[in-house]
DNA sequence: ATCCGAGTTTGATCTGAATCAAATCGTAAC
DNA sequence: GTTACGATTTGATTCAGATCAAACTCGGAT
């Protein structure tokens, strides 16, 4: 008896993966019930906290995540200690380097975060047995590159006021809303982050942030909270 | 008689891309014969000169390519005219953006190049129906995010030495060498065009390559031919 | 051969962002 | 509450790279 319910439970109901207690992940969405059944098996939720590594740079990783809550940065760190941000990831977004062992850049979280975590091996696999799978994957390094590529124009040929005009821009996009004011956020990342983001100095950071402020466009209600009267000022300030 | 022979090819003997005269391409390497056929009748081989454009940015292109001789320059235009180049590929490398219809960037032939053009629908479809070619095609996003990722800390945290000594390194070390001597390579970029994918401008490119040159780095047949005694000591001060 | 013009190099000066240096702010520990 | 310390802001000065300006190079047209 308990096998015919299974039976009939693996054709019809749909399982819920056990970490996201659903199906929303790029992962987890694109799996059967029997790969789903298999993969509950093998992953597990975590939660890090703000400034804990996830992946260091250099090393071997033996395991994909998903991000459920919170923020990751993606980073690349030079051997004289200069750093750039490369990358912000948000929920649900995937963590990892298909196809690749060694990573090339250390993927740390910038809040506290949860993530649901698997076996590189396990995934491996089933990437290769999931044609929906592969794509969902291959849709967001697409997306990434898209990002990354708009960050270059950024980088290479923004002025400062414009490279923090279009940060706040980016978090206000993506983070979720702190309150019911959608132009209210936590700004997820440091003064000294920020700058390893966009290519400046805490300095040049700070002071852009206070010229924002006086120009009305940004109101800072502490170093992390910000408000933005005008979303649409902000963005013509970021082009 | 004809329709056994056409039955044995099908079956047993490799079918040559007719526009790459063989299977290398991302593309082209993935499908089946009777797929590789299909294409052959919708794909079509092209000569562009250097400075043609191959996509437009905001236009809806509906073609993919393969590179199979010269440089494409992927580049993103603000509205003002500043200019980044965020990418340089080569053969045998794809151009285009799967999933999406309107590009967002520009794709410009940077010397005089041939291209495999691949109409969308179709390869679109067979994108859908043959995991290798849509794990070919992941693979080589995947690849570019990692470049334009190592690219992002370039810009952003590099000295203008460290990033015309970087983008002497990448040209030698993916174009195709001139000569025999393997050290020796053709700029496939004028000097306006490094000066937008390093987010500098002329006179400053121009400044370092003559830096360059009087320490004995790199000789400078002309301005476009180059020579690296010392590719070693090249790659230390991109670093 | 000479002329032309785009591309490049070189020079002089300026400026936006970096660096160096202090003063505040915020908050966690006591 | 007071202390202490890291994070942030603000101020003064410097500097790498931008801007402005003028030669120079070289390949192609006449």
């Amino acid at each position: 008896m308990d096998i015919a319910r299974s039976e009939v439970f693996e054709a019809g109901t749909p399982v819920a993966c056990r970490s996201c207690q659903a199906r929303h992940g790029v992962v987890c969405g694109a799996l059967s019930n029997a790969q789903l059944k298999e993969l509950n098996r093998h992953s597990l939720r975590r939660k890090v906290d703000a400034g804990s590594e996830i992946i260091a740079q250099g090393s071997e990783s033996s395991f994909y995540s998903n991000i459920m809550r919170g923020v990751i940065k993606l980073c690349k760190m030079m051997p004289d200690g200069r750093q750039q941000i490369v990358g912000l990831q948000f929920a649900p977004d995937f963590v990892g380097r298909p196809f690749v062992r060694e990573s090339t850049l250390s993927a740390e979280a910038a809040t506290d975060a949860e993530i649901c975590v698997f076996p590189r091996n396990l995934l491996d696999r089933m990437i290769a047995e999931t044609p929906e799978l592969q794509r969902n994957l291959h849709d967001q390094a697409l997306n990434e590159l898209d990002a990354a590529r708009e960050w270059m124009l950024t980088l290479g040929r923004r002025t400062a006021e414009e490279k923090v005009a279009s940060l706040l821009h980016l978090i206000a996009t993506h983070a979720e809303p702190q309150t019911a004011i959608s132009t209210a956020f936590d700004l997820p990342l440091s003064r000294a982050e920020i700058a390893d983001f966009l290519g400046l100095t805490i300095e040049t950071v700070s002071r852009q942030m206070t010229r924002l402020r006086k120009r009305g466009v940004i109101l800072i209600e502490n170093s992390r909270h910000i408000v933005v009267p005008d979303m649409a000022e902000l963005q013509k300030i970021s082009a």
